[in-house]
DNA sequence: CTGTATTTTGCAACCGATTGCAGAAACTTT
DNA sequence: AAAGTTTCTGCAATCGGTTGCAAAATACAG
C-alpha cells in the first residue's frame, strides 16, 4: 500500500511551506499565480488527493447532504433522488441517502445518523406515521437547514417543497364531474399524511362547489398499495348505486382497481371514469390509459437540492420559513373520456 | 450556535482523561465497567456527539460505501438501492450515490470523487459505452474493494455479482420454442454490455439446440428505451413473414412493443409470443401481462453491501477474484400461452 | 536610495479523536 | 508485607489541512 501524499509532502517537493501549498490548491488570492501553478503542477504530479476528513474537521463543513426518504423503490421517489442527484453532483455535493421505510423509529435512527455524520443540510419526505418534528430538533437547534418535500409535516412552520394538492386534486374531481360524473368515490391515503389529507380536501371542495354531496362514504381510506386497490375496487363494486367516477390519490393503486374492476365486468370509462395521480409510467400502459395529475418529481429533486444550496452559501435564509410550490397539471388520458371513444385504439385483434 | 461537546470537555468533567473517554466510548475492554458507565453517563446527558472526521481522520477509515450508478430512476436499480441500503444501514455504513447517467465521463469523474471522498469501498454498475476499467484503476493499486453488480466489465477479473444471464435467456427462447414458436426475434440492448451480449448469446444457443436458424436479422438492436421498442415494432411490422414469438432484453421496451402491435392488430399471444425481462410491476399491468425473467434486484443489492462488508471486516478476501451469481426464473405469464387462454380473464365489458 | 504601501509567504496553533507505551493502581500469591 | 500479576489510566504524538497574525519580499513613490 502506498504512502498518501499529503501537502506537506508537496511542501518538502518545493521548498515552500505546507500553508502556500494549501493556500494554493484552494485558490487562495494571496498565493503568486506562478506558484501556484508550480504547486498545481506538483500536487497532480506526484499524484496527490486531498483528504477532505482533516479538510472537514477544520472547515466544520462536509459538502454533503443528507436525505431521507420513505423508499427508494418507487418511481416517484427514484425521479426525484435522480433529480437531487444530479444538481448535487454538480455543485461538489455528496448526497448520503437513507430510507424509512415509513417508520418514525427508522426515521428518528436515520435523522441521528446524519446528524452525527454532520451533514451540512438534510432533506426529508416523512414516513407514514411521523406525527411530529421532534427527532429533527437537533437540526433546528443547530441551524442546519432542513427542508422538507412532497410529504411534509404540517404543525410546524418548515421550510417545504411540494405541490398544490388541494388545487390538483379540486381539478382531478372537477374533471370527472365534467364527464358527467355525479357519484363520485375518492380512494385515499392515510389521512395523517398531508398529501393525502389535501387531496381529499380538493376532492370536497369540487364536490361542494359542483353541489354533489359528500358523505362519510365517499371516501374509501387505504395504504394505497396494489392490494388496497383491489380490495378497494370489491368494496365499490358491493355499492348501489355503483358510483360513476373514482379519483384515486395514487397511480399504483388506481391501476390495481381499474384492473379488478374491468375483471368484474366494469367499463372504463363507460361505467366509471378514473383519475388517478402521480403520472407514473404505468399510467399509460394501463388499458384505458389513465388520467392523472402530472407531478414532477425529477423537479422536485433538482429545486430542493438547489435551494439547500442556496442557504449553505448564505444567499437565502433558512428562517424565514417559505414554501416552494411546483406545478401540477391534470394530464387527460382514455380512463375518463367518456365521449371520445374514437381516439382509443383497437383493443384485442 | 452552542457549542460542540468533545471527549474533552467529558474528560474535564469527570475529572479523568480524553484518552479514558475515547477508550470508554468505543467499549475498549482496558476500561472499568463503572467507569465507562460514567463516561456514558456524562456523554448523553451532556450531549456528547463523536466527530466521525476526526476519528476517520485517524482510523484512515469512513464506514462509507460508494456507488456508482447509471439512473436511479428506472424499477430495477432503485430496488437494487433499496436493498443496499437496507444492509448498508444495518450494518452502520452509509451510502453515497452517484450516477452515470450511462456516460463514461460522468462515470469517471463520479469513481474519481468517491476516490477522494476515500469510501471504504465501492459497488458499480457500469455504463453503456465503459470499455474499460482504467478509471477504477486507483481503486485496485489502493485495495480498496470494488465490486461489480448487474452491469460488469467482462475483460478484467473483477469480483462481480450477477445472474446467469445467458441461462436466464436460454430458458425464455426455449420456452417460445415449447409454446410452438418457430421464427423468433430476439430485441437486444447494446452489444457491449455483458448483460445484453450474454442473452443474445443464450437466444442463439437456445435456437441452435432447437435447430432453429440463427441469422442477423434474428437480432434487433437498440438501446431498449421506449421508443426503441415502437421502432422495433415496426421494423418487425414489415418482416415477412411475420416471426411468431419475440424475446426482448428489458421489460419497458417489451410493453412499448407490445402496445404498438396491439395497435397494428397483431394478437398477442396468438400471433406473436413475447418475452421480456427483469419482472418490472408493469409486467403485470400490459395486456396480456407479460411473460418474463425474474430479477431479483433488491436482493442483488442486499448482496452486494453484505459481499462488501465481508471483505471490510475482513472476512473474505478481495483480491480472490470470485463471481457470485443470484437466482433467476422464468415468469410464465398471458403474453406467452398460446393454448390456455382461459385463464386470461375477459378484457373488455 | 530611503520610506511607505502592497503583495506573498510562513509560523504555530487548532480541529477532535486514536493509540503505543509506560506508569499507577488493584489484586494475588507466598 | 514484599514481590509478582493483572487491570486501568494517562502522556504525548499523530492524522492532514486551515487560518490569524506577523514577517518577508517586492513594488512604488519621491
Amino acid at each position: 500500500m502506498d504512502k498518501e501524499i499529503t501537502i506537506y509532502d508537496i511542501a518538502r517537493e518545493l521548498s515552500i511551506s505546507p500553508t502556500t501549498v494549501s493556500r494554493g490548491l484552494n485558490n487562495h488570492p494571496a498565493v503568486k499565480k506562478d506558484t501556484r501553478q508550480k504547486i498545481f503542477d506538483a500536487a497532480s504530479q506526484m499524484g496527490y488527493r486531498t483528504n477532505a476528513f482533516a479538510s472537514n474537521l477544520r472547515k466544520k463543513r462536509t459538502n454533503t447532504i443528507g436525505v431521507i426518504v420513505p423508499r427508494l423503490n418507487s418511481s416517484f421517489q427514484s425521479s426525484v433522488m435522480a433529480g437531487m442527484e444530479k444538481v448535487a453532483n454538480e455543485a461538489g455535493y455528496n448526497l448520503i441517502i437513507s430510507q424509512s421505510l415509513e417508520t418514525v423509529q427508522k426515521e428518528i435512527a436515520n435523522a441521528k445518523t446524519m446528524f452525527d455524520n454532520r451533514v451540512d443540510g438534510l432533506l426529508v419526505s416523512i414516513a407514514y406515521d411521523t406525527e411530529n418534528t421532534d427527532h429533527f430538533e437537533p437540526f433546528f437547534s443547530k441551524g442546519i437547514p432542513l427542508l422538507f418535500y412532497d410529504r411534509v409535516p404540517e404543525h410546524k412552520n418548515c421550510t417545504s417543497i411540494v405541490i398544490d394538492n388541494i388545487k390538483a386534486a379540486y381539478t382531478a374531481t372537477t374533471h370527472l364531474v365534467e364527464q358527467g360524473c355525479t357519484n363520485i368515490i375518492h380512494i385515499s391515503g392515510n389521512l395523517k399524511v398531508n398529501v393525502y389529507k389535501d387531496r381529499l380536501k380538493g376532492f370536497k371542495y369540487a364536490l361542494m362547489d359542483n353541489d354533489i354531496p359528500f358523505t362519510k362514504a365517499s371516501v374509501i381510506t387505504t395504504d394505497l398499495s396494489e392490494e388496497a386497490g383491489i380490495k378497494a375496487a370489491q368494496q365499490i363494486l358491493k355499492m348501489s348505486p355503483l358510483p360513476d367516477g373514482i379519483f384515486v390519490s395514487n397511480d399504483n393503486c388506481a391501476v390495481s382497481c381499474i384492473k379488478t374492476l374491468k375483471q368484474a365486468g366494469i367499463s372504463i370509462p363507460d361505467d366509471m371514469a378514473i383519475v388517478g395521480f402521480n403520472n407514473d409510467p404505468i399510467t399509460r400502459i394501463i388499458e384505458p390509459n389513465l388520467t392523472t395529475i402530472d407531478y414532477p418529481g425529477y423537479e422536485m429533486g433538482e429545486v430542493a437540492v438547489r435551494s439547500l444550496i442556496n442557504y449553505l452559501d448564505g444567499a437565502s435564509d433558512v428562517t424565514i420559513t417559505n414554501t416552494i410550490t411546483l406545478r401540477s397539471e391534470l394530464v387527460v388520458r382514455e380512463s375518463t373520456r367518456k365521449t371520445a371513444k374514437a381516439e382509443k385504439p383497437s383493443i384485442a385483434s
